[in-house]
DNA sequence: CGTTGGCTGGGCAGGTTGTCCAGTGTTTCC
DNA sequence: GGAAACACTGGACAACCTGCCCAGCCAACG
């Protein structure tokens, strides 16, 4: 079975909505008791499928209008971890993966423009251990980053 | 100028750090009054840094363990925008950018499994308007989505 | 058939929120 | 130089919510 049911799913989407609502509206716009939801949130904290409440930013509003995604080539025999660790010291890098295919590294960076994209690009290529770098620029976020639909799905599922 | 400065920053953290404290807790470790730090994030949401406080979902405790990155070549001269559209039809396409480089778009999609994953590009690459699709998959999460460096170096400008 | 687990509806004290206010220091602009 | 605008402080208030507890009920499971 899934790992969340239909409530759960209302809940997170009820949530999603409208952050600022507490238990006590929630469980009254659900139709059902604060402990319900109280108990829901509590699982869903505890089983890991949301992972906190933190406040999401925006890169765009600090600044940072520009995204790009970098794929790296990396020196062979020397391992990822510590390519990742000297990467993680560039705050322009906001997330990066290891994968499958003929790179090795897939990084997605943010600049304040393309200038700026050079900068980050050149403290990217200087990191030891990156033999090569691939940039393409995101030229619009066609759909934005979202996990409902996967929620819905999941609540779905026997 | 920059559009936040080092309280910004701080409050940011203190709520990203432990989203749950509240205004006025927030207000008594960072030693301000509790409207100073109330005033800070109706302003940060106004001018949309801070985006929202919903619940971060985590895909693999739904069951959706593999991460991938899928890179599609469009046809030409029927726009991405409809494409986009009937991509968000899938679940688990998570993100979606248009791109520039050889190829067109660049999605973040998500899988119960590699099996699974076969199923999601199998819907991916009967969108109209999808001509080819190359996948990478994500092996590990390098560097997991962050935000904070960023608000650390935006609070640090000018 | 008894047990377990989840939901309901309720009650309680304590803390927090939203919203005012006056006072003060700083910056900006005539 | 002075006035206005702005942000922060410290304090107050009522209303509300949270965390926590409880008893009772129902369905599923062994």
């Amino acid at each position: 079975m899934s790992p969340i049911d239909a409530l759960d799913a209302r809940v997170l989407e009820l949530f999603a909505a409208e952050p600022r609502i507490g238990v006590l509206e929630a469980s009254r716009r659900l139709g059902v008791a604060r402990g319900t939801v109280q108990a829901r949130l509590d699982r869903l904290a505890r089983t890991g499928v949301v992972r906190g409440f933190g406040p999401e930013i925006d890169p765009a509003a600090l600044g940072y209008a520009v995204t790009a995604f970098v794929t790296l080539q990396l020196a062979q025999g020397r391992g990822h971890d510590p390519v990742a660790a000297r990467l993680a010291a560039v705050p322009e890098v906001i997330e990066a993966h290891t994968i499958t295919g003929s790179a090795d590294m897939l990084c997605r960076v943010v600049a304040r423009g393309n200038r700026d994209l050079q900068r980050v690009i050149d403290m990217i290529v200087a990191v030891r251990g990156v033999e090569r770098a691939s940039t393409v620029i995101s030229l619009a976020d066609q759909i934005p980053h979202r996990t409902l639909p996967l929620v819905r799905a999941a609540a779905q599922q026997p």
